[in-house]
DNA sequence: AAATTGTTTGACATTATTGTCAAATATTTT
DNA sequence: AAAATATTTGACAATAATGTCAAACAATTT
């Protein structure tokens, strides 16, 4: 059967895109992939050569597009408070698009066998920097807290990305609904605007 | 060769424990939990009939070590805010004991084969809804600031765990040594505590 | 010391998954 | 339409991991 609306390698990589960082099928089979893009196995292997490097190909598109929108927003000419709203609005807003990318992260992150050529390939920017020096400036400033400003930054991806990751988690411990979890979230963003800042 | 100082059982378990959650070898083959425990791969097997069952076991009673002490905390008989500082102390100490515990919670939570008969068991508990009844207090009384009182819950776990299972790729994103790290994360111990409170 | 019970071992069968390859089929170029 | 190229398919080999089992061995009881 051939792909008439969408070249099969593309078909092939949007699917497990979709599987993997969508719908949290990090470990799915190469048959299992197939599947979801309903082409036969050896298709993943014929364009992409192996599974690894298919998973490394979809992941890395992933990265780069968040590396790049963060760097934007880092360095971004606005107000410093807004700056750092328009960063926890987008960073729900990844977290909730690929809820399980961070969730590969965590699983790669302390691999044993990582080495040199690991698909995670984290690292810092000069957009960062000049992000960090700005808290510090709004340190001096009297508008945050006084503390090492990498904190300020470990707070906000802490208070954005935990409950995201462990929504599922939290749902059973509070005993209370999804949608009402979901709605909790929502109104959570107000919260960490408030704790972030005096 | 015979164990002489541990019954093979306990020394099989304990083994497996540190390898899970200490090492981080969380899908670790039962070969490689009997190499590590320097016995044969079948006796894996004679004591504990399947690997799974001996993760599910060793999973279990750190669970409830956790569950246990946590209980104890939020009923504890002191000030809020003492006891808010015990449960921080207490979770760092134990994200630090064992940092591949959340790791495998995360790798979990979302799997799609989770059934009836998961691992994972995450509940409730009337303590937690006490010290949640706590949370509500003092935010009557002005002590915190006024909101869902599950936030508070969500940013005290988020502040302490989140930097901690994701300090490996913080250290290289921020690109500072890991001894640094480490001393900042003993110092935020002080800021997660003013974030907290007005 | 013979019998019973508990423990350890190596060999085996089973299962799951991966990547390769040659043959079949479709598409494009000449 | 013949040739060349690209894509798809099914069969195969290799690998890794799991659990079972009977036999060997050790310890304990009678």
């Amino acid at each position: 059967m051939p792909n008439i609306d969408k070249c099969t390698e593309k078909l092939i990589k949007e699917k497990a895109t979709a599987l993997f960082f969508v719908l949290g099928h990090i470990n799915a089979s190469s048959q299992e992939i197939a599947d979801y893009a309903g082409v036969k196995r050896t298709l993943v292997n014929y364009y992409f050569r192996s599974k690894n490097n298919l998973f490394k190909i979809t992941y890395d598109e992933l990265i780069t597009n968040l590396k790049s929108s963060l760097k934007k927003i880092y360095i971004s000419k606005q107000p410093f408070s807004n700056k750092v709203e328009e960063l926890i609005d987008f960073l729900i807003f990844f977290r909730e698009s690929y809820p399980y990318l961070e969730k590969f992260n965590i699983q790669e992150i302390n691999n044993i066998n990582r080495s040199a050529d690991s698909i995670l390939q984290p690292q810092g920017s000069a957009e960062l920097n000049y992000f960090i020096k700005e808290v510090e400036q709004e340190m001096e400033n009297g508008l945050i807290k006084k503390y090492h400003p990498i904190n300020f930054i470990l707070n906000i991806f802490s208070l954005v990305s935990f409950p995201i990751v462990m929504k599922p988690l939290f749902i059973e411990i509070f005993d209370i609904d999804k949608s009402e979890f979901i709605a909790l979230l929502k109104a959570r963003k107000q919260v960490i605007k408030t704790i972030l800042f005096n």
